[in-house]
DNA sequence: TCCGTTTATGAAAACGATTTCATTTTCTTG
DNA sequence: CAAGAAAATGAAATCGTTTTCATAAACGGA
């Protein structure tokens, strides 16, 4: 492998005149750039990132944290984030925690080891205590989460109000009794959308109802198993807000298996807008997330932050969620859209 | 930030002798060691990964091209991938190539740039004389791709098996006008597909009939697309052979609309076994793809070639594939698996 | 006690770039 | 044409490690 040296020397002049070259810099003859440049092309050369990042510090490299990257949600976060990344010259790490603590602390080292510029938070499983003294070696960027005493920059969709206007849609549809079926407690994207999901009973005067809550519906199977739960209630709901369409579509699956009319007996609404939504029959009623959104002004805000190199200031940005009626919480056919 | 010098200030040794407790080299009595362990915890030190990996010559990090990662069968890949990746010390960085042979070179660069021990190959845009080059840099393995002419290690699964048993089971049902709906014929991988295809027809004695092969479907909308165009044939097929369970969502979720019985009318066979093909009704018949099992060869070959340095041996690696039947090509309801 | 190992430690070179500083050459301008 | 500014170039320091080599101390066996 040749090295800037063995350009400089077959161009006959000093490595630093080859570097002044390779990154533009001014007071370079045109000759002598053309003699660097014919060395490079002859050699195959290609400067060494490791020994630049190690002199400029910096890398170009960002981290992100997510779960799993499986979860149709995460990839479109992935693919959106790396889109951007490129963009802007730079390499995206995927690291997935799969719900781990531990694993998410091995992967902020990253940040402590300097192989990367900065770290995207999509999913928190340890206390910020924890991770707030890695602040200390570069900044780190909440994105589809939350936390009260994050000191740093969250780009995060309203959850609340997703939970709101779904919930609402059922309530205007004539349903008094509607179930709560969402994943994991702990993260604070469900937290949110339950406090909608009360805020629009409130609003009708209706008392959540502990008995309709599920909190533990992450898969398609989740969706089945909640159904049968709901249906072996004395009363059971006539309505169900879910926190994901594949819930949603194996709720209706399972629905349609046992002769329970989706949506005459059970209205459905699901939430992301993937696929799935429009391939089900019924076509499912959901809430669309502007994740494009959410990851540019994640990165955006990512790469600002390592410029000013100010990171413990904290900033929300929120994106509004959008309701897309469809088949499976309304019974006129004709509505889509 | 500490260095490994503050380090051997507080302790007061060498950087040497501090290098050593870090690499769990022997030689380094146990009260000095404990003198290093207890200053680097009082500085809050981490050693810099850059300039390890500018002295030792590896990153431990591989990169992974792939062309879109929102693509169901790629997320799957990348997170059997990265998990293996993780549990061996090494790092990933996704390369979404978006089918772009320049962004794909451009990925390339991270190999000639040191910024990685080794490229992933799950996509292949340009020609392999485009890619050869490279192998100067370190080592390429392909994953699920294939090329006549790389003289590299490739880890594969037997697509053209995939083609042949979905086709045979197709015919085995008694169907013989039969339609193939693939993706972009640049890919080895749908080109296999249609060897298999054709050798099931041919078994059967019938003619590949090219008014029949659809090959530009890659998404649920292509689906309903290619529907219409094979039911405006003057003899239509009455079973079709897709490329991706979505393809074949959409073709049954639009047939279904138009009051095209499936299986009855139009038997459609999938593939990847994604969670959507038990949530259809009907429940769509797949070929299953052990994707973990190539992901791991392809890390634990990748491992390998990092550490033996040779780079240019041609080895194929091939898993098999397996047929799932569900309802969408048999009546019969009861069967399923 | 002597000498050859084994164990323990550090100084300095190396990895491959960028950047600072010094020096020389060329250009302006009065 | 003299002198100050601008342009062009290179030597050497620097980034933070690991590794090589040298040296010193401790050990073991005759």
């Amino acid at each position: 492998m040749s090295t800037i040296e063995d350009v400089a020397k077959l161009a006959g002049l000093s490595r630093t005149t080859v570097s002044r070259v390779i990154n533009n810099h001014p007071y370079v003859s045109e000759d002598k750039r053309k003699l660097v440049i014919e060395a490079m092309n002859q050699l195959g050369y290609a400067p060494n990132s490791l020994a630049r990042s190690l002199r400029s510090q910096k890398t170009d490299m960002i981290a992100l944290l997510i779960p799993r990257i499986i979860n149709p949600f995460f990839s479109k976060l992935v693919e959106s984030i790396e889109m951007y990344a490129s963009e802007h010259g730079y390499q995206l790490i995927i690291c997935q925690t799969r719900y781990s603590s531990e694993k998410e602390l091995n992967y902020m080292n990253l940040l402590k080891t300097k192989q990367v510029d900065g770290v995207i938070l999509a999913s928190i499983q340890n206390d910020w205590e924890v991770l707030e003294p890695f602040l200390d070696y570069g900044p780190i960027v909440l994105c589809n989460e939350f936390n009260e005493r994050a000191n740093v920059p969250s780009v995060m969709l309203n959850q609340m109000y997703g939970g709101y206007i779904a919930t609402k849609h059922l309530l205007e549809q004539g349903h008094r009794r509607i179930a709560y079926c969402c994943g994991s407690t702990r993260s604070n994207v469900a937290s949110h959308r339950e406090i909608g999901f009360r805020k629009a009973l409130s609003e009708y005067g209706i008392e959540f109802d502990e008995q309709y809550a599920f909190r533990d519906a992450l898969h398609s199977e989740d969706g089945r198993r909640v159904f049968h739960q709901m249906m072996s209630l004395s009363e059971s709901p006539t309505a169900v807000f879910t926190g994901s369409d594949e819930v949603a579509a194996g709720m209706i699956s399972e629905a349609k298996k046992h002769g329970c009319k989706v949506p005459e007996e059970l209205a459905v609404v699901g939430f992301d807008n993937q696929t799935i939504t429009e391939l089900m029959e019924p076509t499912i009623t959901t809430v669309y997330q502007p994740v494009e959104k959410m990851a540019q002004k994640a990165l955006e805000i990512m790469i600002e932050k390592i410029h000013s190199r100010t990171y413990r200031q904290r900033e929300v940005y929120e994106f509004p969620l959008r309701l897309i009626i469809r088949e499976s919480t309304v019974s006129n056919k004709l509505t889509d859209q």
